[in-house]
RNA sequence: GCCCCCAUAGACUAGUGGUUAGGUCACGUCCCUUUCAAGGACGUAGGACGGGUUCGAAUCCCGUUGGGGGCACCA
């Protein structure tokens, strides 16, 4: 998709330590929705400083489901034949798109912060680190690092190197004053200086952390909206004074409501599928789960429930997002991707269900999901829906056959339904049925009396599609065959 | 413990001072019908609580309660 708007410029930033989950996706296509109602630039940035979780994997499982959920980003890693590609093949000129081959990047600025006072080395292990915190909550102050390192001479820094200390790079936090913005969707936040901590900015191993490394790459990448979910909120002010610190004007904030599971708590596996993954083998379609998550957080004045990509494109804005967090519910999720099935042209549905049935044919199998279709919900219950239609080696439901079969003058119905049926010259439902209906009157029974048998007779089931339908599917010879079968099943008293 | 955010039925939401509080999922009844679905109709069910402001509050303000998030050399 062409962009047309320079200024609209938004970002999906994981970080490579699992499958994309159902709350990263939502934020994913919250900034994608975004970005393609304004002609904006999406970019894709992946976060892989967490040096010990961050893995090749993980990078390609997201790119992956993005892929599958057509999620398309402007910028970001290339993805070909399920492999992401090198760095160097990023698309886009604001790259390279991942934090580990941009650490120059965050030593420049580094460098600038601490040339400037606003940032210090640290020489304390994270044991002194954990005592100091523990020390300030046991006085019942808030758990924050002391500053020891905060005003130490260029001598002390000398002599703590020479100890062969290792050195990290902690923000100068203003230990006074306010800090203040406004959110997209939540309007003006304030938050006092005074409880935050000189956090680390450069880890030992001189690789930044999120919050030093996010705004280096968002200002750097020219973003103009960061949106995320509300759990970054307390990471903003943070931001927005590194931010002011380097002299750079932070970007808009817009912090989306959290996704949980049905108990209120945060969304996990108890709950079921967490990853987008899953829900792919689960049988979902993606647009359908994509529908289902935008009405997690964001809604119209109509309250409208399925949207075309288009329109969906159209009205989604950031001042409809929603404040108060939402709770998953997967019945809903099922009524949404049935919805889509039925609106999904049967042969691209039997192109899915191809792999279930590998030597039937693919008039057949069409056939057999154009009868079955508005009962399927998952992509998964296909199988299972028209297997009976496929194969004439379906099972007789033992219910079924006590119930409607094993009943006194249904032999007699069956063979005379078989004459009319064979004698039949034009074998549609129209014909089949008036043939069901003339044998129902010439017997004196009702029509029901001859449908229920012989919908049992020819499927082995007492639920189906039309029976008229069914027949005409299955055709004159299968029909006749499947209920001669039956019959002689039950004569031998084998089913 | 401290800071921040949030609060309409079981769930997702609409509504921004005057509405019979609307829509969707789920649930129930009915209709359609050869069954199962799908579809249609109807229904049960809602502004956490307490104070203000106002002629009038779901809507504005304060407090309480409840829920969530954060307080890392994780992101």
């Amino acid at each position: 998709m062409a962009v047309k708007n320079p200024s609209v410029r938004v970002r999906f930033a994981p970080s490579p330590t699992g499958y994309l989950h159902i709350g990263g996706a939502r934020t994913a296509l919250f900034n994608w929705l975004f970005a393609r109602h304004h002609q904006g630039a999406f970019i894709l940035r992946i976060e892989d400083t967490d040096e010990v979780r961050s893995t090749a994997e993980s990078v390609n499982g997201i790119l992956e489901s993005m892929r599958w959920l057509g999620l398309d980003w402007d910028e970001g890693p290339v993805y070909a034949d399920g492999v992401a590609g090198l760095p160097e093949q990023s698309l886009g000129n604001k790259g390279p798109y991942y934090q580990m081959q941009r650490l120059k990047f965050y030593q420049d600025a580094c460098s600038r912060l601490l040339a400037q006072d606003h940032a210090y080395p640290c020489y304390c292990t994270p044991d002194e680190v954990d005592k100091m915190r523990k020390i300030a909550e046991l006085s019942k102050r808030p758990p924050k690092y002391d500053g020891a390192c905060r005003g130490l001479t260029d001598d002390q820094r000398k002599k703590k190197e020479a100890e062969g200390r290792k050195k990290s790079v902690r923000f100068k936090t203003p230990q006074e004053g306010d800090t203040d913005f406004t959110d997209l969707v939540r309007g003006a936040l304030h938050f006092e200086n005074n409880l935050l901590e000189d956090f680390v900015i450069l880890k030992t191993s001189g690789v930044p952390t999120y919050n030093f490394a996010c705004v280096v790459d968002d200002h750097g990448m020219d973003i103009s909206h960061v949106i995320r979910g509300e759990d970054h909120l307390s990471n903003t002010p943070r931001q927005v004074l590194v931010y002011r610190a380097l002299g750079w004007e932070p970007p808009q904030f817009a912090h989306l409501a959290m996704i949980h599971g049905s108990d209120g708590g945060r969304l996990s596996k108890r709950h079921g599928a967490t990853s987008v993954r899953e829900y792919k083998e689960a049988g979902y379609l993606p647009a359908a789960l994509l529908n289902y998550l935008a009405l997690l957080g964001w809604g119209t004045e109509d309250s409208q429930q399925v949207f075309t990509p288009k329109d969906m494109i159209e009205k989604f804005a950031l001042e409809r997002c929603t404040k108060s967090a939402a709770a998953f519910d997967p019945a809903k999720l099922l009524w949404m991707n049935g919805e889509y099935v039925r609106k999904t042209p049967v042969p691209d549905l039997a192109k899915i269900a191809r792999t279930a049935f590998a030597s039937a044919d693919s008039k057949a199998l069409e056939g057999a999901i154009a009868l079955e279709r508005e009962k399927i919900k998952l992509l998964t219950d296909i199988p299972k829906l028209v297997d009976f239609l496929i194969s004439d080696e379906y099972e007789y439901r033992q219910e079924a056959v006590d119930k409607v079969l094993r009943v006194a003058g249904v032999g007699d119905i069956l063979s005379d339904m078989e004459k009319r049926l064979d004698s039949l010259t034009s074998f549609d439902s129209a014909g089949i049925e008036a043939a069901i209906k003339a044998c129902a009157k010439d017997r004196g029974v009702k029509n029901a009396a001859v449908i229920h048998p012989l919908r049992v007779a020819v499927s082995g089931r007492t639920e189906g599609p039309s029976l008229y339908h069914m027949i005409e599917y299955l055709g004159k010879a299968r029909s006749l065959q499947r209920m001669k079968k039956a019959q002689s099943l039950l004569a031998a008293g084998k089913i």
